[in-house]
RNA sequence: GGGCCAUUAGCUCAGCUGGUUAGAGCGCAGUCCUGAUAAGACUGAGGUCCCUGGUUCGAGCCCAGGAUGGCCCA
């Protein structure tokens, strides 16, 4: 006996005491412990940073993750999989901030780094336990006890040791240069950062500036100086960010760029001519026209002498850096040329800014310029300015009423365009020039290219897309933070003779003689600070250099820092656990930990440390619309899990669309998919319990012996072929196309092979067909949970639990402890297949002719008569003819060679594709009597189930009506017995307590009363 | 400004190498069927296959340009 199945099902409780039973048996280790010995497969976990509680997108990595293993395993493959937890970097202090009530970096140091880091400590610690619920309750099997976490000593001396081994190659570097700056983490961010703070339609000012030609300079061109004479003559250049202007020390034009002097109330101004017209100043005369290149050398005003403001102003000198210059009353800057003059916007004179852009640091390079800096670290306006102390974009309104007061601001709008800003705090990003370490990746740039060669991408486009354009464009990782909760960049400096020292390991520590490593080890800040040693060359004392790593470092050396390689597990490269097989995360980790992850084993061991890629995309609110803390658009995995379960979440992930697209989530899909695909599977198991159980059917190991129908030798058919196309599919990484097969199986499984089985199920003898039904059904149902166990593995596992364990000990005691189904191709019937589907198509037009004709299917019809499209199409619907006659409850099918021969008024034609399909639709009286007694079997099966019968119950049938349908009861006594499973047919008086009902049937009046025989 | 992806019914998605009248599920209206079913069948309404050109005997599919959305880069 199985468990009886009850058709409504609650499938969040389901999967709790699936958890259960997964936890008592230890099911997850002892799947993977089975497998020791076979051949590796290896997946590296993606570590989710633990800042927050989990939402909905961070269910989407961990499902797809799990699929594949889950289906290694099963394919006997040893697939141990460690867990891992992200836990450094600015999103943790950022959490920790807002608890404290910070707004900047300041306020950490007065609160203590080392009281600060512990709370970032135990902040992650608190979210890794949410993480660990959420994960095991969605079914995604990572060995959690022995996760690898970022913020642990061990893998941080391997962070070390990898720097060491970069720094060893001579590729790590100190570069003075602009760099996306926080003003309020205080840090730089990497481009990959930068890169997730994008926002479209920034408004900021839109400002057109009037630079002062200086008069008193020689220089200037014969036709220039004669316009200067005439009356004051600007250069006129725009900007979007006005607070950078006291930082101007050069214009640029581009110097074959025809440029015009206009008259302006009185006023010369110079910008140029193909901008004209945008500015709104085609109206105006043109006095002269110039060369972009006669322009060059022409000096000017600044707007803001530093010397006046109290700044410094220092210069770019070959050789030398940025020396402090003198002061100077009189300074003029001036015009230069470069190549990145736009005639797309502004005036086609750029305002150049060497500390605040990364293309005018450039060009204060190149020429020899100026180099002001009027803002601090925190983006607060310096020196004495009328808005010193300001925050830049506070600043901005400040400094265009100085400018406007002094007649230099020509006009003042407001555009909006796409602008950066922290990923975390959201505040604007600055480029700002300062000291930052980096990486030369772009020494290995080579490398990276020739390694993703060797990589699977799903979808394929990323590999020469997106992550291949990536590479091809590589720039130098920026990766030192100023900051305090990360791994400490392992750089000692000698502040005597300057010298730098990289550091590779504790033990390295140690042999330098290293003081202040006294206390309990902790390689964070700050215990790490106080550790000094003696400077190899000159014996002063040596500190460590105040940056912490970005995070996105520790993550992609997690190949090697999750074992604390070299340090143990020093086999680990040679032993497959080194490269992954299989890693999956969403798309926006093309600059991030993929190439986290690709830059690092690149630069160590020139090789990719990743096989195959799925690359997910987003899932997107139900209106298409990133979800957003601001827009109150997320969806907790909560809410949908302990609605509808992790199965169907799973389920919706896995086929509602490729992986690589975005998807949009609303509730009433997961409510659709439960229906449409889990309850249906659901109930083609209860049916099967149900009647195996009524018929004590035992399922038994060999079933060579039986009779298989021609219905029974379809569905194994359409199951082997499943099982091929499942395993193909996700041999190639493809879970959505395989559980969409899966979906299409089930639904024929459901309502064609069950629908059209019920009759051998539930006929009262035991003879050879009905086993045989029993088998087939139970076959695919015990298959089906095998193959489903990847996808949706609670549910599977309640199939396998109840029709497999509870009749055969000796099987594994876990669905996930079985082997993948393999298909049996001698079982693989194409010609049936096509033939079932012709007859199923022929049914839904007989059907459609008799909802044509207005005649239910309940009343027996004397033939159907079928135009076949091909002779082929013919002899198959004649081998499954007793199939269609029962669909469409006629007597016979004919076939006609003509569509005149169905050109007859009793007979109603449907037509799709070629094939023809007619209902004789007269009525003969003993077609009517069958029709009436079917009806009065319909009837009696409703009173017996609105009764409370069980389906096995016995009943004594009483009837009462006219002399027709007694007549008829009569001629159709023994079908109406049986059918209903009636003792006998009385004839007469209803007693009270029984159940009846009265119908008028056909024009007949007629009343029916069941009882139950005890 | 550049790159990648998507755009097919009200919604979610299929659509093979270019080949007859472009499909499914959900939803809607109606009819039917049903002792496994929370299901199923049939009919109907619902389509400018994002747009504009081009290649071709033939384009949802190939090519060019553009639009919208998402992601990424400047």
């Amino acid at each position: 006996m199985f468990q009886p199945v009850n058709s409504r099902v609650n499938f969040p409780q389901l999967e709790e005491t699936i958890l259960e039973l997964w936890q008592r048996n230890n099911t997850f280790i002892r799947s993977v412990e089975a497998r020791e010995g076979g051949p590796r497969f290896t997946l590296y976990e993606g570590p989710p940073t633990t800042n927050a509680s989990p939402g909905i997108h961070f269910v989407m990595p961990p499902i797809f993750k799990d699929v594949i293993p889950r289906y290694k395993v099963m394919k006997g493959y040893y697939a141990p999989r460690i867990g891992g937890w992200d836990t450094h970097g600015l999103p943790v202090e950022l959490e920790v901030e807002k608890e404290l009530g910070f707004t900047g970096k300041g306020q950490i140091e007065e609160y203590g780094i080392e009281q600060f880091n512990a709370r970032c400590r135990e902040s992650v610690y608190r979210y890794i336990k949410e993480f660990e619920v959420l994960t095991e309750r969605i079914g995604y099997w990572v060995d959690m006890e022995n996760s690898y976490i970022t913020l642990k000593n061990e893998y941080i001396e391997t962070c070390w040791w990898v720097i060491k081994q970069i720094w060893d190659k001579g590729l790590v570097y100190q570069g003075y240069k602009v760099t996306p700056h926080c003003p309020r983490c205080g840090t730089s961010l990497s481009s990959h950062e930068v890169a997730q703070g994008y926002k479209e339609d920034t408004e900021d000012p839109s400002v057109y500036i009037k630079f002062k030609i200086a008069g008193a300079n020689g220089s200037l061109p014969e036709r220039l100086r004669e316009l200067v004479a005439g009356g004051d003559a600007y250069f006129l250049a725009w900007t979007t960010t006005p607070w950078t202007l006291p930082g101007n020390t050069a214009l640029a034009v581009a110097d074959d760029a025809e440029y015009a002097a206009v008259n302006v109330d009185n006023e010369y101004l110079i910008m140029a001519s193909a901008r004209l017209m945008a500015t709104g100043l085609d109206g105006s005369s043109v006095i002269e026209k110039f060369e972009g290149s006669e322009l060059v050398g022409v000096a000017y005003e600044p707007l803001f002498n530093p010397h006046k403001f109290d700044v410094d102003r220092r210069r770019f000198q070959q050789g030398t850096g940025l020396p402090v210059q003198e002061p100077d009353e009189g300074l003029t800057y001036r015009v230069i040329t470069t190549d990145f003059v736009s005639m797309e916007d502004g005036t086609g004179i750029v305002h150049i800014a060497p500390a605040y852009g990364e293309v005018d640091y450039q060009a204060g390079q190149d020429n020899d310029l100026d180099f002001v800096h009027n803002v601090d670290l925190q983006g607060n306006i310096i020196g004495s300015y009328p808005f010193s102390g300001k925050f830049v974009k506070d600043a901005d309104p400040m400094v265009l009423e100085d400018l406007e007061k002094r007649g230099l601001l020509f006009r003042s709008e407001t555009v909006r365009h796409t602008y950066p800003f922290c990923w975390r705090c959201e505040a604007p990003l600055l480029y700002y020039a300062k000291q930052t370490w980096y990486i030369r990746t772009t020494a290995v740039k080579q490398g990276l290219i020739r390694g993703n060669s060797e990589i699977n991408w799903y979808p394929e486009h990323i590999k020469y897309g997106r992550f291949g354009d990536w590479l091809e464009n590589n720039v130098d990782w920026a990766f030192s933070r100023e900051r305090y909760w990360g791994t400490p960049l392992p750089v000692w400096n000698c502040p005597s003779c300057g010298k730098h020292e990289c550091v590779g390991s504790v033990s390295e520590l140690e042999q330098r003689g290293t003081t202040g490593m006294s206390r309990e080890l902790d390689l964070h800040r700050p215990f790490v600070d106080e550790m000094t040693f003696a400077c190899p060359d000159c014996g002063g004392e040596m500190r460590r250099v105040p940056e912490v790593i970005d995070a996105w470092f520790d993550s992609g050396a997690m190949p090697i820092a999750q074992y604390h390689y070299p340090f143990e597990n020093t086999t680990m490269l040679k032993d497959e656990r080194f490269p992954a097989d299989y890693i999956c995360e969403a798309i926006d980790q093309t600059r991030g930990w993929f190439y986290s992850l690709h830059a690092i084993s690149t630069l160590l061991f020139d090789r990719p440390c990743y096989r195959n890629v799925i690359c997910h995309g987003h899932i997107l609110d139900d209106k298409g619309e990133k979800m957003s803390k601001t827009k109150a658009n997320k969806v907790l995995p909560w809410e949908v899990i302990d609605k509808y379960g992790a199965d169907a979440l799973r389920w919706y992930l896995y086929t509602s669309a490729p992986p690589g697209n975005s998807r949009r989530y609303s509730d009433t899909i997961l409510a659709d998919i439960t229906r449409h695909f889990m309850l249906t599977l659901w109930n083609v198991y209860s049916f099967f319990v149900t009647y195996a159980n009524i018929d004590e059917f035992t399922p038994s190991a060999e079933d060579s012996q039986l009779e298989y129908s021609e219905l029974d030798r379809w569905i194994l058919s359409e199951l082997n072929q499943l099982v091929r196309d499942v395993d193909t599919a996700l041999e190639n990484y493809d879970p959505t196309g395989a559980g969409r097969k899966i979906e299409t199986f089930v639904d024929g499984l459901s309502n064609w092979y069950v629908r059209r089985s019920r009759r051998r199920f539930w006929k009262s003898e035991s003879d050879a067909d009905k086993l045989a039904a029993h088998s087939t059904l139970y076959h695919c149902l015990v298959t089906l949970a095998k193959l489903l166990a990847p996808f949706t593995p609670f549910l599977a596992e309640e199939l396998y639990q109840n029709l497999v364990c509870s009749v055969f000990p000796e099987v594994p005691d876990s669905v996930h402890l079985t082997d993948f189904p393999v298909a049996d191709k001698a079982m693989i019937n194409e010609q049936l297949s096509a033939d079932t589907q012709l007859a199923m198509k022929v049914s839904s037009l007989g059907r459609a002719a008799r909802s044509q004709a207005g005649i239910k299917v309940r009343q027996p019809l004397s033939r159907v008569i079928v135009k076949a499209g091909s002779r082929q199409d013919k002899e198959g619907l004649e081998r499954l003819s007793p199939q269609v006659l029962e669909e469409l409850n006629t007597k016979t099918i004919e076939f006609a060679d003509s569509e005149e021969e169905l050109d007859k008024p009793n007979l109603i034609v449907s037509s799709e594709g070629g094939i023809l399909v007619a209902m004789d639709c007269d009525v003969s009286s003993e077609l009517a009597a069958e029709g009436l007694a079917r009806e009065i079997v319909h009837r009696l099966q409703n009173i017996r189930r609105s009764a409370g019968f069980d389906i096995a119950d016995h009943i004594t049938t009483y009837y009462d009506g006219g002399s027709y349908v007694k007549q008829v009861v009569q001629d159709w006594a023994d079908y109406i017995k049986q059918e209903t499973l009636s003792r006998e047919l009385v004839e007469g008086v209803l007693e009270e307590d029984f159940f009846t009902e009265g119908y008028k049937l056909s024009g007949h009046e007629i009343k029916l009363g069941v009882k139950r025989i005890d």
